[in-house]
This record gives C-alpha cells, sequence and structure tokens, in this order.
DNA sequence: CTGTTAGCGCTTTCAT
DNA sequence: ATGAAAGCGCTAACAG
C-alpha cells in the first residue's frame, strides 16, 4: 500500500526503444558511437516519459573521478576565510560517494605574487573545476582566459569582476550591503552628522572590489536621505598600530561631534576595541562574523554586524560543480547571499542553526 | 596522481575478521545471528578503522522503503504554511534515490477536530516517522505517547512542548523573537510611550504557544529597558473584518498617542493595510514572510518583518529522520532557527537566496 | 550462527 | 555501431 512510484529506469527505455541499455546510456551521456537513427529514436523516447537516472546507481557504477580545486587566502582561526573552508569541506564531505575529491591552494592576501602562485599549482593540476574569489582584476582575467580555452569551469565567490564567464557566481551585493549599513546607523541615531568612515590599507593589499561597493552603496543612502551629513574618512595601516591609535584620536579630538562609525572590511573588532575604551557613545557598524567581532556585537560595542554566510557560498560553489559536472542540473549564474542583519538579540541562533 | 584516497569496505573488514561480508553486515546493523565472539571480533575491527559506508550502494541494495508523514494546517498560496510545505517536497526530493516517501496530511488549523482527524489517519499507516506543528498540547500529548508505544519517531516543528520525547525539534524561539521585535520597534522609535499590540482571536481557534511566548518576550524588553511604555492590547476577531476597522478606529481615536504597533501572528499586512491608509505615522513591527507581508515591507507599511526560515525547519526535520534512521547519525534535539531581521534593503537578497 | 549468492541501476569494457 | 556481460559496495534471501 505504502508502494513507491515505480520509477522509470535506462532498461525500460532501452526495451521501448528496441534497444540495449548500453545505447540508451551512450545517448543520455552523448559518448558518441551511435547512429544518427538510433539516437533520434532514443531521444524520442526520453521526451515522453521523464526519465530521472538513479543518483545511487551511477555514481555507484561510474569510475570517473572529480577534483575541484579552491584557491582561497589563508585561513586564521575564527576569520572570515575559516568560514569559507568549512563551507568547502562540508560540500566535500556530502559528495564523497560520488567520488568527488576538493583539494585547497592558499595564498597571502597582501601579496598578489603568492595569488599567482597558487593558480599556477592549481591549474597545473588540470582540475576539473576552481573555485576562488576573484582579487586583482587584471591577474584573474589572465586566469580566466586560461581557464576558458582548457575547458576548466570557475566560480567566483566573494565579489564578481567583469568580463568573465565563471560557471556562477555567489557573494553579496556589496553596494546593497553598505546602503543597508547606513541605514541602520541612522535608524539607530536620525540625527547624525558626522560618521567616521575607517578602512584598512597596506603598501602591498590587494584592491578589494568589495569595499569600494559597499562605500558607494553607504554614500548613496547618505546622499539620498541625509544629505547634511559629513563622512570622515580615517585611513589606518594594517599593521601599524601604534601609529592607528595616534590616528584615531587626532579625529576624535578634531571631531567630538562624530558619533557614528563604520568599516567595510572584516576587523571592526579593532575599531570596536578603541571605541570602548574612550569613545563608547559612538554606534559602530560592521560587516562579517569574525568570532572577535562577535564577541563585540554580544558587548554592544558593536551596534549591528552585516554579514553574508560565507560558508554557505563556499558549499553552494562546490554544488555548481557537482551539480553541473555530475548531476547536469542548470545553474543560477549570479547569486547573491542574504544581506543578514545581526544584533545582540539574534546572534546566538544564528551561528548555531 | 589525484587517486581518491582508498576507502575502507566492508569485505575490507570481513578479512581482517576472518568473516564474511555477510556477517560484518549483519554485526553494523545489529541484525543479530551473530555469536557473542564474532561480534566483538568485528566490533573491535570498526574500533581501529574509521569506516564509512557507502551510502550510494546501500542505498541502491537496500529494500527497505522508508514513508514519513507531516502533518500540517492546509497551505493557502503565499501563506506560511506553503512555505513549509517547500521545505518538506525539497527533502523527499533530495532522498528520493534512498527510497524516501512523503505523505502529507492537512488540517484546519482553527477545528481541531480535523487536526484529531489528520493524525489518526496518520497513524493508520504505521509511517517511519512523523513531522508535525504541536497545536494543542492535551491532544498532541496523546499522540506522542501513542507513537513513543508504537516506536514512531516524531518531530517537532514550529514550536515544542514540554512532556514529549520528539526525536528533534526545529523553529524559532520564540520568547527571543518578541524580545528582538521590541528591541526594534524601540530602535526605531526611542520615544515611544504607547504601542499598540494587536492580536487574532477566532472562537474555536486552537491555542498559538508560539503567539504567547512572543508577546512574553516583547514584554520583558519593555520591563527591562522601557518601562514608562504602555502596551495596549487590541484582540481582533480572525473573521469579522467589519468589527476589526472600528476596533481600530476606536483604539486611535482614544489613543491618538500610539505610534509603534506590532502583531505577534503571521498576518500582519493586514494591519499594515489599515494604518497606510488613516495612520501611516504609525510604526509597525510584524513576523513571517507572507507574500502580502513582504509587499508592505517593500511600501515601509511595515518597518521590520522577524523571519523564521519555515522551509528551512521542515527541511531538515524531514533530514533528521532520514538522517538517524537510514545515516544512523546522531541528532541534535533543540534546533532553534535563526531569527532573521528584514528590511526594505535586504528582503530580494532573502527571498531569492 | 555463518558463508554464499543474487541482485539493486548504472557505467564501461569487450566482443561482435 | 551495438549488445552482452562484468562489476561498483552493499543488502537480503537462502543454504547449510
Amino acid at each position: 500500500m505504502n508502494a513507491m512510484p515505480i520509477k522509470i529506469k535506462i532498461k525500460d527505455i532501452a526495451e521501448k526503444a528496441g534497444v540495449s541499455a548500453g545505447t540508451v546510456d551512450r545517448v543520455l551521456h552523448n559518448r558518441g558511437n551511435v547512429s544518427k537513427e538510433t539516437k533520434k529514436k532514443v531521444l524520442e523516447i526520453l521526451e515522453q516519459i521523464h526519465y530521472t537516472p538513479n543518483l545511487s546507481a551511477s555514481a555507484l557504477a561510474s569510475k570517473k573521478t572529480f577534483v575541484f580545486y579552491s584557491v582561497i587566502p589563508n585561513c586564521e582561526p575564527g576569520g572570515y576565510w575559516k568560514m569559507v573552508e568549512v563551507g568547502l569541506r562540508r560540500a566535500e564531505q556530502e559528495l564523497s560517494d560520488f567520488k568527488v575529491l576538493l583539494k585547497i591552494n592558499y595564498f597571502d592576501q597582501y601579496d598578489s605574487a603568492s595569488f599567482i602562485r597558487a593558480m599556477d599549482e592549481t591549474l597545473k593540476n588540470a582540475p576539473d573545476g576552481i573555485l576562488f574569489p576573484p582579487f586583482q582584476k587584471q591577474i584573474t582575467l589572465d586566469y580566466t582566459r586560461q581557464m576558458e580555452e582548457l575547458g576548466i569551469p570557475y566560480v567566483f565567490i566573494d565579489s564578481k569582476i567583469e568580463g568573465a564567464r565563471p560557471l556562477a557566481y555567489y557573494g553579496q551585493d556589496s553596494f546593497q550591503s553598505g546602503y543597508l549599513g547606513a541605514k541602520l546607523l541612522f535608524t539607530q541615531k536620525p540625527d547624525l552628522h558626522k560618521i567616521a568612515v575607517f578602512s584598512f590599507f597596506h603598501s602591498g593589499e590587494m584592491h578589494s572590489n568589495q569595499v569600494s561597493l559597499r562605500m558607494e552603496g553607504f554614500q548613496s543612502y547618505v546622499g539620498k536621505f541625509k544629505k547634511d551629513c559629513e563622512l570622515v574618512r580615517v585611513p589606518l595601516d594594517a599593521y601599524e598600530w601604534d601609529q592607528n591609535e595616534r590616528i584615531m584620536e587626532n579625529l576624535f579630538s578634531e571631531n567630538p561631534d562624530v558619533e557614528g562609525a563604520v568599516l567595510f572590511s572584516s576587523r571592526s573588532y579593532v575599531i570596536a576595541d578603541f571605541l570602548e575604551k574612550h569613545h563608547h557613545h559612538v554606534t559602530l557598524i560592521g560587516y562579517d562574523l569574525l568570532e572577535k567581532n562577535v564577541a563585540c556585537l554580544r558587548k554592544n560595542t558593536i551596534a549591528y554586524l552585516i554579514a553574508q554566510r560565507p560558508e554557505e557560498q563556499a558549499y553552494r560553489g562546490i554544488k555548481a560543480f557537482s551539480d553541473s559536472l555530475i548531476f547536469k542540473k542548470q545553474i543560477q549564474p549570479i547569486n547573491f547571499a542574504p544581506i543578514d542583519i545581526l544584533t545582540q538579540e539574534n546572534i546566538d541562533f544564528y551561528l548555531k542553526f
């Protein structure tokens, strides 16, 4: 009585077409060695009935193994890229019975030479797919061109660049996340008329598309609804901390009326810790769920964190390869991650689910 | 060079133990008919090596089919339970190669007799698992006791009740979502001193645990941080719309200083549409992503929507059964869904991902 | 109690 | 160009 609806199998198709299972398989996978007529006959039957292959059987019988590579920045524990790595590994785990292997090559995100090394190393292995964040536009475009020639599909995560043809993109709409950051800040403090906009620089730093787009979004909101509000840019050096402390002190003594602050890259806890000591009346908006950022959110030294599910992006990125290559599914090319709003009150549930 | 790491299989274990594959299979699945000694020997080897069964092969060979049932309220298009259904179907789809079947029995959430009918009907089929929202505590407890006697595992979604032993629970922490609702409302309007708290009643309506817990959370926030703020309860009838309009008019003429409003059940759009016409200065907080609520959010007649990923809850609920029964995984019993904050600015990305 | 055996549905090799 | 047949790792029925 609880009978499974009978699933149609290759053998059924073969019988209807008056051919053998092998032949059906050949047309299903375009493996050639089939005459025009038989192919047409099989295709016709395939049109009529709705065949869905048994993935278990397919995986079990298949000899082909897939090797996907991911090229990402070194992941410090608790850092942004660690979360990406978690998502990658989860995808690998889930696909392990489909003979999928994932290898990760790391680079230093402040050193483009290391990015190049990692990409070269990756390409040498002729993988079945490469997932990476497109860091420097020109360098990336060199590689995407190579991959296209080699027929290696690639997926962008984190941000995307024009002029490439990735299989898919998974990342945030950075402009909109900046826009939302502004909205949240003004919701908390509608009369704000001076905001400190922090940013980290470093001599060799690779250009982050993400950060400048968020800035644009933020400015767009201010230009639209809060024209009178002034944005004070505060460039800090990623490594010279003593100097930064001085810069920030100067900022606040020269602008005692700054009551809002934002940083578009992920290490907001640095700003939060400073503000906590000296200027705790300043409302700070931060991005990304670093462990240290979360601690600040809990203490309320960061008012809102805007997050983008890096783990999920990475997971889906790898699944895009398997869906496309193994399961022959159509892939949605542009996939914007949700822009999550985290506060003291909802952070725990977000992290645990 | 890209060789798969060799996966250990049953045959390997059998050889090491000096028994046959069949015997290993028997101990792996506790199917009896194995002597104490051989069982011990096999178990020892299993301790030493890390065996992960090939799920594809297992699924392919297994004759057992699983039938899970879900008992949920009738789903109107665009309604809350429709989203639950989507999650259920997605899980079924994904498990289809594992011979998993999902059946859904519906009931009228305003009629407990229909709930009882649906549950009875479900139990008659002796399913391998039942997923449902525990509506009326006493009725539900009758059924959970029956299921426990029959050895049928069950999963709660949406809310949970004490005194039952579900395999797992997937739902929101309702108290905290009410608490967050208050916080968001006051963030927008810190000086609020009168808030309209709407609620829907109906004669035969089944008691919603969810709604009262949200109310408690909301009150808790107010009691903690905004003691002077008054909450005006506004009970509305789920079906008598003309009457409701009058009630609301009265409310606002008697309390012109109400500038904030909240409804803890899902049809906030009803309130929003009313406010839009006559009192658009009132800030409204709503719950759950009904299509109509989303339309209001886009128009800004709802300031914030608080959402709980019903689709994901349902999906994971079904997966809990398969993980436990088929893949022999340990199941986390309590799973609170994230409490998502949605605004005009981030709703699109949330819906699309 | 235990080993052997016959598939599950599909892929792939080997004849033809 | 095609069919037949072996086998992927596991389960389950069958002998003993």
